[in-house]
DNA sequence: TCGATGCAAGTAAGTGCATACATACTTGGG
DNA sequence: CCCAAGTATGTATGCACTTACTTGCATCGA
C-alpha cells in the first residue's frame, strides 16, 4: 500500500514528506510534531515542506482526506459486491486486516487516531461507519440483522474491528491480524444476527 | 463524580484547575493546550498552576492517574462480587456508562483518549481491558466462556463498550448511555458465551 | 542540435510570536 | 509571624512559517 501522491514527471521529495509526517503523526500526534521533526526525517529542509503545503495543518488534512477516500472506496468495492450479510462481514473484517498488515501506520493514522486534532475536517468524508451502517440497513431490510438500534449495533461492529487493531498495536495480540478476520466476523455476526428459532 | 482533591483545610483554587485542565486536555488533547488556556478558564494566573504542580505534564499525568485507578477499582468492586458471568457483563457495562453519565469529559480523558501523549505512563496502571481479561479467564475455566481466544475475545467485549462511548460523544446516539446498558451487555454475552448445544 | 529561459523544487538562515516556566512580590488564615 | 497559595511580570526557548537565493529539468525558437 503505497502513499498516493498525484504523478508527475519530475524527481521530488514529496514522497519521502509524506511518508516522514504520517509516521509521526501517528507516533506523536500531528500538534506535538514540529516541522523541523517531519523535514528532519524526510531528509529535506523545512522549507522544502512548504512547496507542497500551505501549512502544517494542511499537510495533515491532505494526508487524512486523500488516503481516508482511497480507503473507504476499496472497502465499499469489496463488500457491496458480494450478496449475504455473512459474506459481507467476512469481506468488511478480512479487508480492514488486509489494510492494517498492509500498512500498520497509514490504518493507524486514518483509523485508529479519533482525531480531534483535525477539527471538523474529519466528518466530511465517508468513514467506515458509514459503510457499516449501509450492511446493516440493508440486513435488516430482509431479515438477516435482528431488530434493534442500528446506530448501537453498528457501534458494536465497529468497536470490535478496530479494537482489535488496537490491541495488536499495543502488542496484546501477536503475528498478522488477518489470521483474525475469522474470528472476528463470527463475533459480529452473532452480535447482529437473529436469534435462531 | 467529583474531581478527586487531596483535602486540604484552606481555600485553594486547585478544584477549577484540575476541572479546566480536564476539560481542556479532553476538548484539544494535552498539547494542544496552553497553560494560558488552562489558567485563563480556572479563572487564575498562570502562576498559580505552579503552586500545585512542577509542570503541565504532570498535571496531565497526575489527572490521569488519580482518576483511573479510582475508576477501576470502583468497577473491580462492583463487577468481581457478583458470580456469573451475566452478571458480571451487566455490571461492568452498566458501570462504565454510568460513569459516563456522571462525568462524560472525564471517562473521555480516562478512556476514550487513547493518550499516546502520556508516553508510557498510562501503562503502569491497572485498566478496564485487565478487569475483562479476569473475567474472561475466570469465564473460561467453568465453561461460562467459549474457547478461543482471549486476548480478541476480551477486545471484542472493550472495543464495543468503548465504541459505543464514543459514538454518543459524537452525537450519533442520543439519550443517556444507561439506557443502552441492557444491549450492549447482551451483545458482549453473544460474543463470548458458547454455542448452546 | 543546441543555448536561452522559465519554473518547480530545493536550501540556509532568519523572524516574530507564543509558550512553558521563573521570579519577585503580596495576602490572609492558623 | 510564618508559609501556602496566589498575582503580575518577565524570559529563554522553540515553533511555524518566510525570505532570498540556488539548482536542474523541460520546453522551444533558431
Amino acid at each position: 500500500m503505497d502513499l498516493i501522491i498525484e504523478e508527475s514527471k519530475r524527481d521530488t521529495k514529496l514522497p519521502e514528506i509524506l511518508r516522514a509526517a504520517l509516521e509521526l503523526f501517528t507516533e506523536k500526534g500531528i500538534h506535538a510534531t514540529t516541522t523541523k521533526d517531519i523535514a528532519r526525517r524526510a531528509g529535506v529542509s523545512e522549507g522544502a515542506l512548504y512547496r507542497h503545503f500551505q501549512s502544517k495543518q494542511e499537510l495533515a488534512e491532505d494526508l487524512y482526506l486523500t488516503h481516508l477516500s482511497y480507503f473507504t472506496a476499496q472497502l465499499d468495492r469489496r463488500v457491496l459486491v458480494v450478496p449475504t450479510l455473512r459474506e459481507r462481514l467476512n469481506a468488511l473484517v478480512e479487508s480492514c486486516f488486509h489494510f492494517f498488515d498492509e500498512d500498520r501506520t497509514l490504518f493507524t493514522y486514518l483509523i485508529l487516531s479519533e482525531h480531534n486534532e483535525l477539527g471538523r475536517t474529519s466528518r466530511k468524508v465517508r468513514h467506515i461507519r458509514h459503510l457499516v451502517r449501509d450492511i446493516l440497513v440493508d440486513g435488516q431490510r430482509n431479515g438477516e440483522v435482528r431488530e434493534g438500534d442500528l446506530e448501537i449495533l453498528g457501534a458494536c461492529v465497529i468497536g470490535m474491528v478496530i479494537r482489535v487493531a488496537i490491541f495488536r498495536i499495543y502488542g496484546l495480540i501477536g503475528g498478522s491480524l488477518r489470521e483474525q478476520s475469522d474470528v472476528v466476523a463470527d463475533a459480529c455476526y452473532r452480535v447482529i444476527a437473529p436469534d435462531r428459532a
